[in-house]
DNA sequence: ATTAATTGGTTTATAATATAAACTACTTTT
DNA sequence: AAAAGTAGTTTATATTATAAACCAATTAAT
């Protein structure tokens, strides 16, 4: 059986990862309210897919205020695909 | 977004309940096989799944060896066919 | 103007999980 | 009778997920 790349088998991750598979880009808070998570786990989420470069994080400004986006990156996208698939496997 | 049952959502355990899903019964030694796992991990495994009623666990003998059969139950079917229904919001 | 609350996060501590390694008990082979 | 194999279980360790505590800045209330 296809082994589940575990970076992506993660409630959390999974869900990040789906959220940018279907829009250009995304910031810290929209993801928090779409995924139901905490600000904590969310930062450590996302500095783990950012390490595995599967996303990008850019830190900015919007007037004064902070703003964190989140874009899927094209190796990303691809380890999400390969990772459905192998779920297929799975799920039938 | 709905929850991914975290008993399901175990790469091992989920390769048992998939196996499981589609056989009437399968061994130890079966899904140790089937699911490429080592003999302690798929113990403990087993024994959450059977924890949780969604697979029976049966300590029985061939001849003179020890055979212990698994079966999913028909909670363990249903809580598959939910996380199944739940992932397709993820994975779309 | 000062305090209090809110926003947008990060860091850190703890609980839960997965996994391998070591072990037990019994059987078969030499 | 010793050695090797089979069928597992138990236990120790590494990894992961998560929440709680914290920080720095902004905005709102007194």
């Amino acid at each position: 059986m296809r082994e589940l790349n575990p970076l992506l088998h993660s409630q959390l991750r999974l869900a990040v990862m789906s959220v940018l598979m279907n829009v250009e880009e995304a910031d810290f808070v929209f993801l928090k309210e779409k995924t139901e998570s905490t600000a904590g786990n969310l930062s450590v989420q996302l500095d783990k897919l950012s390490a595995a470069d599967y996303i990008t994080v850019e830190k900015g400004f919007v007037g004064k205020k902070t703003r964190t986006v989140c874009r899927i990156t094209p190796r990303g996208r691809k380890a999400f695909e390969d990772y459905v698939d192998a779920l297929r496997d799975y799920i039938g």
